[in-house]
RNA sequence: GGGGACGUGGUCUAGGCUGGACUAGGACGCCGGAUUGUCACUCCGGAGAUCGCGGGUUCAAAUCCCGUCGUCCCCGCCA
């Protein structure tokens, strides 16, 4: 008789005879009576041992298939959907023992260190939790599959042994048995082969696709890590990408979640959100915008402030609602954690029915801070804190205690969704160490149209075609309109100090493809193991991964990384410096 | 590359500042027994730890110091 499943019984089943199999959850040995929960994939059941002996043995985990007739219970468990029967068995089959546990897999909260729950990732797994962390997982990528196929999208797989290009982050190395001395990468994206299959003419691309960088971990970044690859030929307008983006995320949360998000996602330039969020991924689940008060302050009495604005400096204001309550010693706090952040310091001014209190209202005046107070929007009960010093810098700093304060007061309001599009960064960046200019997103970015007559004359202020996707403040997605012209690409190649034969050199393939009819296109990038972890809401991407990598790149379950036989060695024509 | 936190029976942890009655305590799990309506079952009894590893200080180290390994978090890094 075949196998049902356990999580699906109900009262209409009362009477019949079924055969389950899963794993024994709880034993509850009452002597005379055993009760077993009973777990397989679909849920939990009760089953009720009477005249088998055999039940005293059962431990945790064990794997056991029973026949048995289903009963109305006497006491309804309203906990359980199955709670209102229970299973007398029959007949027992003890079909695999388990050893005694390192930890109970009936909790939510993990009751275990996280290396002991990586070394036994079989036993982890088995938590619903988890259970419910992979099927959110599949479910993302099954509704982003359906959805882009709708859209005409083809999913195309490109190669993992492929060529280590100079530019980005590390590459890990794969050496050639055939060819001694040469390696192949691992990619970091498959951004070339997705541009290179554009031109191809498959004219709308995507791939769930696993991505490859050698650099430190972090809570949400893995060595190897999973992206939503995106690719649209004839794409010359964001809009257009935003639109079918939107679609796709709209979607991807209505499967997985059921939210309905509102489309279109607000648009905000990299310049405004670094002026109102000190950030270019802002958190829009709470206010507390950053307003520019450098007018206000020009030649005030407070001196700090007035000779920063001489030096053409800037003095912005972030405003804390309801934080005038705070104490001197975390006023003082606040003072030192502005200067970790590079700040000289930070002013405050509270706001309350007695008045404004402010250590450099002396300075200046209560009318000037009032002022600053209400253009920033803060009122009675409110803090105010004022900084000064280089746009970049305040910013910044601004940005970062605007998002620490409004956790620690509870601003950010739960279950909130505030996605946006971040777009018209910069082209380039300066790069510290050398001096010279660097691509901000990578070198096959177009520049924005307008801005196209600066690229010799002023390139720190030429714009690009690109854009990221912030949700709650996490970039999840990032990706511009591409280079498709040669001669433009042969500018800004020469723009980053590159000589054709370097350029050619350095990306091959993807230039001699452009000098055969390219269309113009664009596309983005998904994190998908950070969606997945917001989605499902965990706050490491570990969780959301079934065999994840520790913060050194082991893996505690396989031994990963491990040593080689000196005949692997030989064989790849490799020695090892001792 | 740098900074911080942590490492105690199978698991999670108390003790650590202020070294000595710590003979290392508790909870869960495990083993034995009791138990016929439980659902985090309950009750009784028991076993199980040279306190990550190495060195040092001291009459004496889980405790203080140095080193090392491992884990986690952050900065750098991640076009």
């Amino acid at each position: 008789m075949a196998r049902e499943a356990c999580g699906t019984l109900r009262i209409g089943d009362e009477g019949r005879m079924v055969t389950l199999a899963g794993w024994v959850h709880r034993v509850r040995d009452l002597g005379g009576i055993t009760f077993v929960d009973l777990r397989d994939g679909s849920g939990l059941v009760q089953l009720v041992f009477r005249d088998i002996p055999e039940a005293h043995d059962l431990s945790l985990e064990d794997v056991i298939r029973i026949r048995g007739t289903v009963r109305r219970r006497e006491s309804p468990n309203p906990k359980l959907p199955t709670g209102e029967i229970e299973v007398v068995v029959e007949e027992l089959e003890m079909l695999s023992k388990s050893k005694p546990l390192p930890f109970p897999v009936d909790t939510d909260e993990p009751r275990a260190s996280e290396e002991t729950r990586l070394r036994y990732r079989f036993l982890d797994l088995r938590r619903e939790r988890m259970q419910r962390n992979l099927h959110m997982r599949h479910k993302v990528s099954l509704a982003i599959r359906n959805y882009l196929s709708t859209q005409g999208f083809v999913e195309v797989e490109t190669p993992y042994l492929t060529r280590s290009t100079p530019e980005g982050a590390r590459d890990f190395l794969v050496p050639s048995r055939l060819e001694p001395g040469k390696f192949y990468a691992l990619p970091q994206s498959p951004q070339l082969f997705k541009q290179t299959l554009v031109i191809s003419g498959v004219e709308r691309y995507f791939q769930i696709v696993r991505c490859f960088r050698d650099e430190d971990l972090r809570a949400d970044r893995q060595p190897e890590f999973t992206q939503l690859d995106l690719e649209m030929a004839f794409l010359e307008d964001p809009d257009e990408l935003f639109t079918v983006i939107e679609g796709l995320v709209v979607h991807v949360f209505r499967e997985a979640i059921g939210v309905e998000l509102e489309a279109p996602f607000p648009r905000i330039s990299y310049a405004e959100a670094m002026l109102r969020y000190g950030s270019d991924k802002p958190d829009l689940r709470f206010g507390m915008e950053i307003v520019d008060v450098t007018e206000l302050f020009r030649g005030c009495g407070f001196r700090v402030f007035a000779e920063a604005v001489e030096r053409g400096e800037v003095v912005r204001a972030l405003p804390v609602p309801g934080a005038a309550v705070k104490s001197r010693s975390e006023l003082k706090r606040l003072e030192e954690r502005a200067v970790e952040l590079g700040l000289g310091g930070v002013a405050w001014a509270k706001f309350t029915l007695e008045g404004v209190s402010s250590p450099i209202a002396k300075f200046t005046s209560e009318e000037l801070l009032r002022r600053a107070a209400e253009k920033a929007g803060a009122g009675e009960r409110d803090l105010l804190l004022l900084a000064a010093g280089p746009a970049g810098t305040v910013a910044e700093a601004l940005g970062t205690l605007r998002v620490e304060l409004a956790r620690e007061l509870g601003l950010v309001p739960k279950g909130a969704w505030a996605l946006c599009w971040i777009v018209d960064f910069p082209l380039f960046k300066l790069d510290d160490e050398e001096g010279r200019i660097i691509s901000e997103h990578h070198p096959f970015t177009s520049p924005h149209p307008d801005d196209i007559p600066l690229l010799e004359t002023d390139p720190l202020k030429v714009r690009a075609r690109s854009y990221d996707l912030v949700i709650n403040g996490v970039e999840i997605a990032s990706g511009s309109i591409r280079i498709h012209r040669r001669d433009l690409q042969e500018r800004i190649f020469k723009l980053l100090g590159l000589t054709e034969e370097e350029a050619r050199e350095k990306f091959g393939f993807l230039l001699r493809a452009l000098e055969y009819g390219a269309p113009p296109h664009g596309g983005i990038a998904f994190g998908l193991d950070r969606m997945v972890m917001m989605l499902a809401g965990e706050s490491s991407i570990r969780e959301v991964i079934a065999f994840p990598k520790t913060a050194t790149g082991a893996c505690p379950l396989t031994g990963a990384p491990a040593e080689v036989t000196e005949e692997q060695l030989r064989e790849l024509h490799l020695r090892l410096e001792s």
